[in-house]
RNA sequence: GGAAGCAUAGCUCAGCUGGGAGAGCACCUGCCUUACAAGCAGGGGGUCAUAGGUUCGAACCCUAUUGUUUCCACCA
């Protein structure tokens, strides 16, 4: 083959993916004598198109599922796409405002829907190009979508099975509701900012004329809604009121003082207005009271016929004009300045009001237990394990979960009402009879589905639920959840629950956190700030490998990332070297005949990368077992560019370029050795060009996706001819170094003699080669070597270079002197240590070894300085 | 108010049971050496936030402090 002299990803990345997803390589075949290894991937929102946060995502499930389908388990790494209800719906409101001028209510629920599928059919596809584009290994015959059939069919199931153990119910409860949206939202939906806002003072009367009670509050308007003022029980100032009346201003209602627990003492004024309809404290506060609840709010947050004369009033006209009220009316004691928190709707930003609204609500007390139970016996683990705090802290805090929405886009409820005595049925299709009255006409809840709701049932509504499939009983549980730590609230916990109540067993038994993707300076990206990067643009510029490297470099489970434009460039350059490496190695093997491994006597360099070779097979089959997937990476990047190229392919070359043609043929055979293992062990990072190599190697067939992972093995691991070869490359480095000091040319070749060096002659050529040496004389002294010399110690004994003119004898001796003192200072430091009673009685006998080992070497090395110094006074 | 993470070279970050401080990028000096200038060789640069403690030995373990980021709660 002809490869280009530079790394092209465009010529083969999109050839090759369609090769794999052609020939099948994605789908998985359940296959009873292997063990199942299943991710599902969380399924991105068709509200638009994947960011690099995905990438991330995507690219370490993809890392994971590789590497383990090539260890020989039956891989299932099944995608999808999520309705995202609310976000959707969002998006097709505004579209439908801008392009057609039409409302939700002008196009009716049937036409609204229509333009969602429309929605969902473009958004979906592009989502799936995107996802093949970054190279996913998928399996896409097994893709889901959160409101397909099989999906809506277990979603019903499941809201059937829970209303029937009356663990759903419907009622009247406080709601954090999104008046922009028109919809209730969870409390995990909610998001709270710090706001500039006041508070206010406010007199109240008492109805017996005796006098009034001041409190404060944040929230003036909601002053119409008010049924009772409370204060704590044990507040001297106020015991004597408590059971009085007061006389609520511009109202002219009566309403009582209570005492409760709930009120501090030391805020404000210790009295606390209480407004059932419109604040969750005060709500609960209600229900202990028994007291009225008013409702002074319409859905889009205005005021309503309860309001009186304020009715109609938007939410911020009607806080102005009743603030200018009471103080006409002279209830205004003060104004101050405050901060605090006001939670906003998670999709359009604009607060929130808690509003009290008749929804559908999971009741999550008895579902809570077991999920805390799996987490905290650690058979359900997060990695790192400080999320399974966070997760806890919030299972163990948890309150019931408002699962009903108020919009068209999703799963619709399955209740129905008879029309005529207005019974409530909950069923699977719709009843034919009413089971009360008989009436056979019924009217389906308008409201549809949390997304989470569905999405919480992925792990088996993905594999066939309800329906008792191959696919569940072989594929669930899952093996591992691979998210962000965003969305663990509201998709993990559910996830586990879900699978406890509904399975009984849990879902997963791993979840590996990652953190989000920032921006250069470490901001988040979003659309507002305009610094969001598109992986597409990435991948047309630096390939999917460039893109899939870079975004799993220096990254540890659980914390955040940086996207560096440099950091894909370098993973680029590093694509390129592996891709030259390669054709150095092709082009060499050209009409080789390539030998079996163990066939033949390896020399101690091929020995020296074999043993690199068999580490790094360890560490990164390690790394990759632990899903840090950044460590593996390290390790990769430095064996094959600072050990493969750097050493073992300039080291071949003496072989490569040498007349031997048996010692040739050796040589290229462990090239192909090592490289054909290097682009395994890369796989999973880097598909694409692993593939175009490895398929071009004259010792493989097929693809690498189903290769076989390389295996340690103890044979190679060569300690001692390591140990050996190390001095080689110590020699080679100590004499550029001097070369580049002395300002010596590279080019131009130096003679050097190799004193009492534990380095044989066959390790000659490789000395010359690599440090630019012409000849080498062994021996064993250094008599006879006469004129201005320079000399090197190491592990390789002495190296001593006859230099001529170049050497300046004042600035050789310092140089000498310099390290010569240096020497000194390590002896002092070993002698300290070795004659620390402390250290030899309690230190690992294998580091005092290492230790009295060094601190000989180096005594040796102080001798020889002194006397080349000394020799030099002369 | 509660909890957690982070603090290491100019920048981004590794450093995974405590045993002489590392990489990439950037910088400086030489090199178009027949795989690669998207490259090669060499080099400078760090009181590992601060203060204590444990230990023969601490970037690593403990305590406190400072700075920073995030999550949870939401006292009107």
């Amino acid at each position: 083959m002809e490869m280009s002299k530079t790394y092209d990803p465009q010529e083969f990345e999109s050839r090759l993916y369609k090769e794999w997803e052609e020939k099948g390589y994605f789908k998985a075949v359940i296959d009873k004598n292997k063990e199942p290894f299943t991710v599902m991937m969380p399924p991105p929102n068709i509200t638009g198109q994947l960011h690099l946060g995905h990438a991330l995502d995507h690219t370490m499930q993809d890392v994971i599922t590789r590497f383990k389908r090539m260890s020989g388990y039956c891989t299932l790494w099944l995608p999808g796409v999520d309705h995202a209800s609310i976000a959707t719906e969002v998006k097709i409101v505004n579209l439908m405002k801008e392009e057609e001028g039409l409302t939700k209510q002008d196009v009716g629920r049937e036409g609204f829907l229509k333009r969602a599928w429309a929605w969902k059919e473009k958004y979906g596809d592009r989502i799936e190009k995107q996802t093949r584009f970054l190279g996913s290994s998928c399996d896409w015959s097994r893709m889901a979508f959160t409101m397909d059939e099989q999906r809506s069919k277990a979603v019903k199931e499941v809201f059937v099975n829970l209303y029937n153990k009356g663990l759903i119910y419907r009622g009247d409860r406080i709601i954090n509701w999104c008046p922009s949206c028109k919809t209730a939202l969870s409390d995990a939906e909610v998001e709270y900012t710090e706001q500039d806002s006041h508070l206010w003072h406010i007199r109240y009367p008492l109805a017996d004329g005796s006098g009034e009670i001041v409190v404060a509050t944040t929230r003036p308007e909601t002053i119409l809604g008010d049924t009772a003022v409370a204060v704590n029980p044990k507040d001297e100032r106020y015991t004597a009121l408590v059971g009085k009346t007061l006389i609520l201003p511009l109202v002219g209602r009566e309403i009582p003082i209570v005492a409760d627990d709930y009120v501090e003492k030391d805020f404000g004024s210790g009295a606390v207005k209480i407004t059932p309809a419109h604040d969750p404290n005060d709500f609960e506060v209600g229900k202990r009271h028994d007291l009225p609840v008013i409702r002074v709010m319409n859905d889009d947050g205005s005021l309503n016929e309860n309001a009186g004369k304020y009715c109609g009033l938007s939410r911020t006209e009607s806080r102005k004009v009743i603030v200018e009220d009471l103080e006409k009316g002279g209830f205004m004691v003060k104004i101050e300045n405050y901060k605090h928190n006001v939670g906003q709707c998670y999709r359009c930003g604009c607060n929130v009001e808690p509003i009290v609204s008749k929804q559908w609500f999971v009741k999550m007390d008895e579902l809570a237990k077991p999920a805390i139970d799996v987490v905290k016996k650690k058979k359900v683990e997060f990695i790192p394990s400080r999320f399974s705090k966070v997760y806890l802290n919030w299972m163990e805090n948890i309150k019931d979960w408002c699962v009903s929405r108020q919009l068209w886009w999703g799963h619709r409820i399955p209740a129905y009402y008879c029309e005529q005595c207005g019974e409530t049925v909950v069923a699977k299709e719709e009843p034919t009879k009413c089971p009360k009255c008989g009436c056979t006409h019924f009217k389906q809840d308008e409201d549809v589905l949390d997304t989470w709701f569905s999405s919480a049932l992925w792990p088996f509504s993905t594999l066939g639920y309800p329906d008792k499939t191959e696919d569940l009983k072989y594929f669930y549980p899952n093996s591992l959840l691979v998210t962000g730590y965003d969305i663990i609230f509201f998709w993990v916990a559910r996830m586990i629950f879900s699978g406890l109540e509904h399975m009984g067993e849990i879902p997963f038994p791993e979840v590996l956190i990652h953190g989000i993707v920032r921006d250069q300076y470490g901001r988040k990206m979003s659309k507002s700030l305009g610094n969001g990067v598109d992986p597409l643009d990435v991948i047309k510029q630096y390939g999917a490998d460039s893109l899939r490297f870079s975004l799993t470099q220096g990254i540890s489970p659980g914390g955040d990332t940086r996207y560096i434009d440099e950091k894909t460039q370098s993973a680029r350059n590093f694509m390129n070297k592996l891709w030259n490496a390669s054709r150095f190695v092709l082009m060499n093997a050209e009409g080789v005949k390539v030998k079996q491994m163990g066939s033949f006597r390896l020399t101690v360099a091929d020995k020296w990368i074999m043993s690199g070779l068999n580490r790094t097979i360890k560490e990164v089959t390690a790394a990759l077992n632990k899903y840090e997937l950044g460590l593996a990476n390290a390790k990769l990047y430095d064996f094959v560019w600072s050990q493969f190229c750097d050493w073992y392919i300039e080291l071949s070359k003496t072989a490569l370029y040498g007349k031997d043609e048996d010692k040739k043929a050796n040589t290229v055979t462990v090239l192909l050795y090592v490289l054909e293992n290097i682009l395994k062990l890369m796989h999973p990072f880097v598909p694409f060009i692993t593939e175009e190599i490895y398929q071009n190697l004259p010792t493989t067939k097929g693809t690498i996706m189903l290769a076989p992972w390389p295996q340690y093995e103890k044979k190679y691991t060569y300690s001692k001819d390591r140990a050996y070869f190390e001095n080689v490359m110590d020699a080679i480095r100590a004499i550029r170094n001097m070369k580049a000091e002395k300002g010596v040319a590279p080019s131009k070749k130096v003679n050097i003699h190799l004193v009492a060096s534990p380095i044989k002659e066959k390790e000659a050529d490789y000395i010359k080669k690599l440090a630019g040496v012409e000849n080498i004389d062994f021996c064993q002294d250094k008599d006879g070597i006469s004129g201005k010399t320079v000399s090197l110690f190491g592990g390789f004994g002495e190296i001593v270079v006859p230099l001529g003119e170049l050497v300046d004898l004042e600035k050789e001796i310092a140089r000498l002197n310099a390290e010569l003192e240096k020497t000194y200072s390590e002896i002092k430091r070993s002698e300290g240590l070795l004659s620390n009673a402390g250290f030899t009685s309690k230190a690992p006998k294998a580091l005092i070894d290492k230790e009295e080992q060094k601190l000989q070497a180096n005594k040796d090395k102080a001798l020889k300085l002194q006397s080349q110094l000394d020799s030099m006074k002369d």
